[in-house]
DNA sequence: GAAATGAATGTAAGCGCTTTCATTTTTTCG
DNA sequence: CGAAAAAATGAAAGCGCTTACATTCATTTC
């Protein structure tokens, strides 16, 4: 069954405007800010458009307006709850502020982001939403010579100078770590994302190892198995890390996802969750509450950070000025079952 | 720290011309069609656009092409991990295609959506993604008049002639409906997303009506309660259908999310899954292996979907004509921990 | 009541690209 | 080698809109 679609020429505005008996300007004048046109004269308008069911030509809308009201965001993937939420609140902003989101993912790759940001930048986005610091210095450069205003989201360093509407991975994850040792752990273990080109799983290791570091331990000793995001990985990462050091009595993950499989991994191994093993996780996604033990965590305000984001950039677009630099959100710890003090009593050594 | 965006005047078209020396139509064609072109030309070509940092701009090109390589894609929230990932699925297709995705939510709302679908075809998207059938006939009338090649997914009703990517929703929970009555059920309920503006969960609802009545049991005796897709409203919504019909011995469940709401809620209750109750889901996504037991329910091929898709309306474009009607999607049973027969001996009556 | 002010509207020049058609150059082949 | 065919290139006409500037018309001011 094929059937062409009638190519009818769309009404333009010059349409509008013979039928209207007006000029083109007053057309155009009418559907921008209509406040600069007589009341009569807007209702003649407004009712030629409805009558010829006017509908502004995009193109030419942004040729001659030099903008796009479409804003950019190239994330990972949308296959995962962190970003979906981030993002689900990003084009909700965006679209109360007039704008309207271009959606391109990476799945993680460093040269796949590069080729999405220039198929945006392509694509007239008018700025850009981006994960995270980590990437090529010319891709900065880049978008600087294009001028598209761009913010990294998700993440927050302090001494970084590139603003970003995010939260400081570091010292969320110092600060949990300082909950697990105060609770008597002394050998612990890190599932983490991929490291090498991905900030924010960096930020997290070294957060841990911070806070071992204040603590007195030695920070190079602990445990890291790095491995993608997925349920199925984090289970392969426990059995990895329990073969490396079988001593380990808390395994922090770098989200909760990896949390979650790693606690199924450890029931399958026979291990009672948290009584012989504690488990964290981080972002508190929906899977960490309904896990069981649900999972401890650490949460992170995606939605008020994609709105925040939308913010941003609208002013950016707006004032064609860089805004102030955007203050780092907060994240909490949020203690639920799967965290508790090690079954060895404290103060004596790990057992062999 | 603020500071102006240098407007610095991007390349254009013709720039690059004069420094090649050729026309800007050779450029033109260098970039769209490079084989019509001489290579001795065409590298030098090239070399003026490197040499410019040159990039074509979208608008025009947008307004002399008629066509923007961009699709759109209304969805009721991306918060949600069945359109999270067929949404992803289908942008990964898109791009593989040379085209970008524009995305707009609509949170289940009918006007919402209606706005954002006139939203999108005003940025100019060549093509429209939208879920299920229902919407106003003026929607469909609008989308035909602007000659936007549309396509209907996450649904798919033989009798409806419309073209959809999709699965039939209505067979799906007939054919999950009749593994729970051979089990011996007699007494089932059902926690629906609302009905009115969703084709969806009405089909489904219906499938399960379908069965009972195959059965020989009366199809309007199955109890409903709808909510909105949450897991405490699974929950609440369990409590509620409990409260009208204690004797339930079995719940099927719109979606998986207010089916592990409704898990939930059973477990509150002092109700052992699946032995005192059964509860099924629907989707198979990720949360339904993580609860438990791990909740039986209806894989749906959403990647597929999603890919597919993109295909269909790829092809649309191209061709001009609306592509062959595309066949429905298979679904699969996975039948997991939450299902089993029901306490009472089978031919006892309902206890009172 | 004339001059000055401001609101409403019109005129027309682009915006930067694609594409048709015409022209020039190269290749093919009798 | 020259005519015909094919390939490469150029000239220029839009595409439909926005907006600076010019013009007209209705008010206000003294």
């Amino acid at each position: 069954m094929t059937q062409m679609t009638d190519h009818r020429d769309l009404p333009t505005l010059a349409d509008v405007a013979r039928m209207a008996n007006v000029s083109t300007a007053t057309v155009s004048r009418c559907l921008n800010s209509p406040d600069k046109v007589g009341k009569t004269t807007r209702e003649t308008v407004m009712n030629a458009v409805n009558a010829l069911g006017y509908s502004p030509n995009f193109g030419a809308r942004a040729l001659a307006a030099k903008r796009t009201n479409t804003v950019g965001a190239v994330i990972p993937t949308m296959d995962n709850a962190i970003f979906a939420r981030g993002l689900q609140a990003f084009e909700e902003e965006l679209n109360s502020l007039g704008m309207t989101l271009l959606v391109a993912s990476s799945n993680y790759l460093p040269d796949r982001e590069e080729e999405q940001i220039k198929t945006l930048v392509a694509r007239g986005a008018d700025a850009l939403l981006l994960i995270g610091y980590d990437r090529d210095p010319s891709v900065y450069e880049f978008l600087a010579r294009q001028s598209v205003p761009t913010v990294v989201a998700w993440a927050y360093q302090s001494d970084n100078p590139r603003h970003a509407i995010g939260f400081d991975n570091r010292a969320a994850v110092r600060s949990m770590t300082h909950h697990i040792l105060a609770l008597g752990h002394k050998n612990l273990g890190f599932i983490s994302a991929p490291q090498s080109t991905n900030d924010r799983a960096r930020e997290r290791v070294l957060g841990a190892r911070d806070a071992l570091a204040e603590k007195g331990f030695d920070p190079s000793a602990l445990s890291v198995v790095e491995m993608n995001y997925s349920i199925s990985n984090g289970g392969t990462a426990l059995a990895e890390l329990l073969r490396m050091d079988p001593n380990i009595t808390a395994v922090l993950c770098g989200n909760d996802v990896l949390a979650v499989g790693a606690l199924k991994m450890a029931k399958t191994l026979g291990l009672s969750v948290p009584r012989d093993l504690s488990i964290t996780g981080f972002d508190d996604i929906e899977i960490s509450t309904i896990a069981d033990p649900e999972i401890t965590t650490v949460h992170v305000p995606h939605r008020q950070m994609g709105r925040k984001a939308a913010q941003y950039l609208a002013q950016y677009i707006n004032d064609k000025s860089q805004p102030e630099a955007p203050e780092p959100l907060e994240t909490v710890f949020y203690e639920r079952g799967t965290l508790a003090p090690p079954r060895d009593t404290p103060g004596k050594e790990p057992r062999l």
